[in-house]
DNA sequence: ATCGGCTCGCGCAA
DNA sequence: TGCGCGAAGCCGAT
């Protein structure tokens, strides 16, 4: 059988499975409406997107076009050229694809702060329904939760964020492990309700609509598409953080395809060797959305000739073994699903999910029981922002980050821990480590992102003695000790300063 | 270089 | 009640 394979459009298996799909507000679908209207603002792909199945569900059951509004504003928090790149890029590509499908596509990129504000409200205005991506960290679900007020429609978010859908867990998780032994439990027939792979294929006439106009007030971002530098520099955003590569489904896939085709077999032995590049890089386009979670397991599952009749019937927790895959493509599920989705169970589940009260309760203790311990070494976060700290590997994992988005994710533990060693307290520490996460990384701001910060805090962890100064029973570890266990020199030498 | 012991809460089979 | 398990910690023995 094939992995996930839901038959095309129209069938029965088309609709998206009940738990990935909440209303946002009472509003009425309206009968009136000219169009049906998909606020792409987290799954910003054409497709494998619940989003997009459920906005296209809707338009064939109403015989109305389908209409997308994808929208950048200006006045986020950590806005900046890497960022906006990457978004622009996916969005000149979405508008490619839909253009080529001949569906309706309005891309809006805001010029000035709060430009945008009305311009949903406007569009809505003509729509029967509106749907848009549920994600569960940023300002996302705030912005969702006021346009759910303010709208006189309909309003739906769909989680097209991972494997399981966020409202399948009943709970939250201590531990990696428990929530492996419930994925091993509850996951498999999650494993046959996949997002259309090719929705936009031979697309029916009636769902297509000449253009999405919104007025003068509000024109396409034509030039900023078309790469118009010019344009781009004129936007007032943080251009010192600069682009490290493309964004874009294209690029996603070509990332993905070069990943399970050249590297994931090397993934089991050389993904903790930092500078060997055997680990996937494909956080940030899973971040906005550019590929699916879904999109990935599929790649791997056919590089490895996997059905579904190998899942193993033991749900023990254990890493290894239960997909029967290799090793190699176990460790990589174990990181796409197992943590990825752990992130997404949290901060969907909780809203404090980024804040030092979220941390477990031994973690929280222990830290407090240190916090006024002596710290030989505190360094401001503008001295570590600049990589500018005593320790070279340390310096290099920062200047990684600050060139490329990314930090290793090994070494970004040992960042992490230095952080909390070298900072005045606990709660200074985690707000240095999501200032410079959240600034210079890729896929900062994704609930993953802030899990690996965390983890550093205890989080998912447990005690460790013995008890040291700063730590506590926090899990320590040290560059000396990291220098020993892998070959560091390639990576000190590439992110010299 | 590699391995086991440390240590312990949790879920689950019995 | 016992067993299996663990984000990658440390140390010491081989």
């Amino acid at each position: 059988m094939t992995v996930g394979s839901r038959g095309r459009p129209g069938d029965a298996g088309c609709e998206v499975p009940p738990d990935r799909l909440r209303a946002a507000n009472d509003a009425p679908v309206r009968g009136d409406g000219a169009y049906v209207l998909y606020w792409m603002i987290a799954a910003r792909r054409a497709a494998s997107n619940f989003a997009l199945d459920r906005a296209l569900a809707w338009a064939r059951r109403l015989g109305l076009p389908l209409a997308v509004f994808e929208p950048l504003r200006l006045d986020y928090p950590w806005a900046s050229a890497r960022f906006h790149r990457f978004i622009l890029d996916g969005m000149a590509e979405n508008a490619r694809a839909f253009g080529a499908a001949g569906v309706a596509y309005l891309p809006y990129v805001e010029p000035t702060p709060r430009a945008a504000e009305g311009l949903l409200m406007a569009l809505a205005a003509r729509a029967a329904v509106v749907v848009t991506d549920d994600f569960p960290s940023f300002f996302l679900p705030r912005m969702v939760a006021a346009a759910g007020r303010s709208l006189p429609v309909r309003l739906e978010a769909v989680d097209s964020n991972g494997l399981l859908p966020m409202r399948a867990a009943p709970k939250t998780f201590e531990r990696a492990v428990d929530f492996r032994r419930f994925l091993q439990r509850e996951l498999p027939p999650h494993l046959h309700a996949f997002p259309d792979p090719a929705p936009l294929a031979d697309l029916e006439p009636a769902l297509r609509l000449a253009g999405l106009d919104a007025g003068p007030r509000w024109p396409a971002a034509a030039a900023l598409l078309a790469g118009d530098a010019a344009a781009f520099e004129r936007l007032p955003i943080d251009h010192g953080v600069t682009p490290f590569r493309a964004g874009g489904s294209a690029a996603g896939r070509e990332a993905l395809r070069s990943f399970v085709g050249e590297r994931l077999e090397r993934y089991g032995e050389e993904r903790n060797q930092p500078a060997l590049d055997a680990t996937s890089r494909l956080s940030a386009f899973l971040h906005f959305g550019h590929v699916s979670a879904h999109q990935v397991f599929t790649a791997v599952a056919e590089q490895q000739g996997w059905n579904p009749s190998r899942l193993g019937l033991e749900n023990r927790g254990a890493r290894a073994g239960w997909w029967g895959m290799t090793p190699a493509a176990e460790g990589f599920l174990d990181q796409l699903v197992t943590w990825r989705e752990l992130g997404y169970n949290l901060a969907s589940q909780r809203e404090d999910y980024d804040r030092y009260e979220s941390l477990p309760v031994w973690a929280r203790q222990t830290l407090d029981a240190h916090a006024a311990d002596a710290r030989p070494r505190v360094y401001s976060l503008a001295e570590l922002a600049a990589a500018a700290t005593h320790d070279p590997l340390w310096n290099a994992a920062q200047r990684q980050l600050l060139a490329e988005g990314y930090i290793h994710n090994y070494l970004r533990m040992l960042w992490g821990k230095k952080i909390l060693e070298w900072s005045p307290g606990p709660r200074q520490a985690l707000a240095a480590m999501i200032e410079l996460n959240n600034r210079y990384a890729e896929d900062g701001r994704n609930p993953n992102s802030y899990s690996g910060i965390t983890w550093c805090l205890g989080r998912y962890d447990r005690p460790w003695g013995p008890v040291r100064p700063i730590f506590g029973t926090i899990r320590y570890m040290s560059s000396e000790n990291t220098a020993r266990k892998m070959d560091v020199k390639p990576y000190l030498r590439r992110y010299a300063g």
